[in-house]
DNA sequence: CGTTTTTGACCTGCGC
DNA sequence: GCGCAGGTCAAAAACG
């Protein structure tokens, strides 16, 4: 966490803040030993001896003035010291299940390659009547080097889904006490683009159903881009986007994000130009078209509309895959979307599970193992709205980070977490900023980062944050509520107080969201994915921020192994999952490279752009951050 | 003066 | 075939 860069107004603050910092870092007695030497530094601090005398004449009152207070920083501290004490008790138990987790992984991945043997052996000795194996049984590491718009890969992946489906289910069955939430694609489904039903799947809180079924509607309603744009990109796709066939084209994922934003179009790295602008059917607001123009020929569009309903929520929806270096913080979105869109496509059946039932996966099962990278399961947990449309040609993914019911619970949550198994208070935590900011000054204004309050909303963010309850939760929640792009900054009091209310009130819903969200967190890779990049974003905006300010590049990664550390990317036990979520992104960016990275160094795989292109391009804090506003 | 935005015209697909 | 809606183009205007 960034220390110093805020000045703390108050002791209070002070005590907050350290406490939140330290939370986890360093022991309880050092907790409060820098708690207590700040509280004896501050307002209670003792007076030089000469003044002594004169103070104690004339100032008895003030000096019971004083005991109160101390009392009053007594209680804190103790009740600090108690959540600490809960804290390392989480991270205690975190740890043993994660270490129970990858047992249970290793025996299934055991399993599974004895099923996938047995029934090679069985073809080999009845090639004739031996079920038609995919042609390419790739190895049993599931590990999906895809990104998820490269035809062949996905097809192989496709394929191999099948098989590990096959195999999984195998696993499944055999494995009674593992039930591993997994994918039960329809072979037929996931080898027919064409199959894929215009059903729109909606997951999201049970209060916010409505909400999330009309950005089903709306995603649906938007058929973008049209297939005019869809030849033009297959005119520039032949050398910018792989080896994209008509039939892949055709399949063209987009992924629209839903987030609340004052400023005309979510801040997300990357230099847009703005190309055309449309009255839509059934929205009093535009929709304006923006085409990427960091590169010449990039095909990367997006479309910026306001939610006709709540004029706050900005539709976002992306398409197409940046053929050029992104800045650190473009990957951050560009990775976002493309593993969003790499879940959705790499799942075209859109089988979609809710692990809540299974205590297995309430335990954390498939928690980030390469195998789920490659699963076609998308889960989406109760507190976390996002919906999956497919249509015939344009699947949708929606990444809703508005759901009134997400976001008071994400509220509640990040407010402070309530004594969930998974929860921490994220108000111990100080939230920052993002580089997904609202607006230029939030996102350039250094007051930003270590804002007391930025947290205010968090919908997909809010399983981020429990991932790393143990860790530094509360970044997640203001990063991830920053992709929200709202209040941030300068805005930061005004939140802390909203923090606070929503704690004294939000304290029951959010248990049930904590849980849930663990779940997700523990059972969907997709999150980790999009995680992995929620932190490539944070990370790297800051390392840009503080490269921008001290002129040394190195400093961002520094800070991105910094935070690969506090965030359990470092080899700690949590390290494994976390490596994976970051190998899921790395995957789905860089086929070339994941495997190699992941073996060796996982968490610098942040840094890589979405297409794994070298990372030349300077992470500085990009000059060309989004000039539409 | 170069770049970006605006905006009306045009193109295309789809439903009737 | 027609009308509508969505998307793109490109000239003009605005901006830095």
């Amino acid at each position: 966490m960034i220390k110093g860069v805020k000045q703390h107004g108050s002791h209070e603050e002070r005590l907050t803040d350290k406490t939140k910092d330290d939370d986890d870092l360093i022991p309880d007695g050092n907790v409060f030993k820098s708690l207590h030497e700040s509280s004896s530094k501050g307002e209670a601090c003792s007076p030089n001896p000469l003044e002594r005398s004169q103070i104690d004449e004339a100032s008895n009152q003030t000096s019971a003035n004083l005991k109160a207070h101390n009392k009053v920083e007594e209680d804190k501290l103790a009740s600090t010291r108690a959540e600490m004490g809960e804290v390392r008790e989480e991270n205690k138990r975190l740890k043993t299940m994660l270490s129970r987790i990858v047992e249970d992984y290793r025996s299934l991945q055991l399993h599974f390659h004895d099923v996938l043997q047995q029934g090679q052996a069985k073809k080999l000795a009845d090639p004739a009547t031996a079920a038609p194996l995919p042609t390419d049984v790739e190895e049993p590491e599931f590990v999906s080097l895809s990104l998820g718009t490269s035809t062949s890969t996905r097809k192989k992946e496709e394929n191999s889904s099948v098989s590990e489906g096959k195999g999984r289910e195998d696993s499944m069955n055999t494995k009674g006490g593992l039930s591993l939430v997994l994918s039960d694609c329809k072979v037929g489904a996931t080898n027919n683009a064409k199959t894929i039903q215009p059903d729109v799947l909606t997951l999201s809180p049970e209060g916010s159903s409505e909400d999330a079924k009309d950005d089903a509607m709306e995603a649906a309603d938007q058929q973008w881009p049209p297939s005019k744009t869809l030849k033009n990109l297959r005119g520039v796709g032949a050398e910018a986007e792989d080896d994209i066939g008509p039939l892949q084209q055709a399949k063209k994922t987009r992924v629209s994000v839903r987030a609340r934003c004052d400023a005309p179009t979510m801040n997300d790295g990357c230099q847009w130009r703005k190309y055309g602008q449309k009255i839509s059917k059934g929205n009093p607001c535009p929709r304006a078209y923006y085409r990427c123009t960091v590169a010449a020929g990039c095909p990367v569009r997006k479309q910026v509309q306001r939610c006709a309903d709540d004029m706050s929520i900005l539709i976002t929806t992306y398409e197409g895959t940046h053929n050029h270096p992104l800045s650190a913080s473009a990957t951050a979105m560009a990775s976002t979307t493309s593993a969003a869109a790499s879940m959705l496509t790499s799942g075209s059946s859109t089988s979609l599970r809710f692990p809540a039932a299974s205590p297995a996966a309430a335990a954390g099962l498939g928690f980030g193992f390469p195998d789920a990278a490659a699963s076609k399961h998308f889960f989406l947990p109760n507190g976390g709205a996002a919906s999956i449309t497919s249509t015939p040609s344009y699947p949708t993914i929606t990444l809703d980070l508005t759901s009134p019911e997400a976001t008071s619970q994400a509220f509640s949550l990040s407010s402070r977490f309530p004594s969930s198994s998974f929860g921490h208070g994220g108000a111990r935590y100080p939230p920052t900023s993002f580089s997904f900011s609202t607006s230029g000054t939030s996102a350039l204004s250094g007051g930003a980062w270590p804002a007391a309050g930025g947290a205010g909303y968090l919908s997909y963010g809010s399983p981020a944050s429990s991932l790393f309850s143990g860790a530094k939760l509360s970044s997640f929640e203001a990063a991830l509520s920053s992709i929200n792009g709202r209040q941030q900054g300068g805005e930061a009091p005004v939140l802390h107080h909203q923090q606070q209310k929503a704690s004294a009130s939000g304290s029951s819903t959010a248990g049930v969201l904590t849980d849930t969200i663990a779940k997700a967190i523990t059972s969907d890779p997709g999150f980790h994915t999009a995680l992995a990049a929620a932190i490539t974003s944070y990370v790297g905006a800051q390392g840009s921020r503080s490269s921008a300010a001290g002129g040394d590049g190195g400093g961002s990664q520094l800070q991105e192994l910094k935070w690969g550390q506090h965030l359990g990317l470092g080899p700690s036990p949590s390290s494994a999952a976390a490596a994976c979520s970051s190998a899921a992104l790395l995957a789905r960016s860089s086929p070339t490279t994941a495997a190699a990275e992941q073996g060796s160094n996982g968490h610098r795989s942040f840094l890589q752009p979405s297409l794994g292109l070298s990372g030349s391009h300077s992470a500085s804090a990009s000059p060309v951050e989004n000039r539409e506003h």
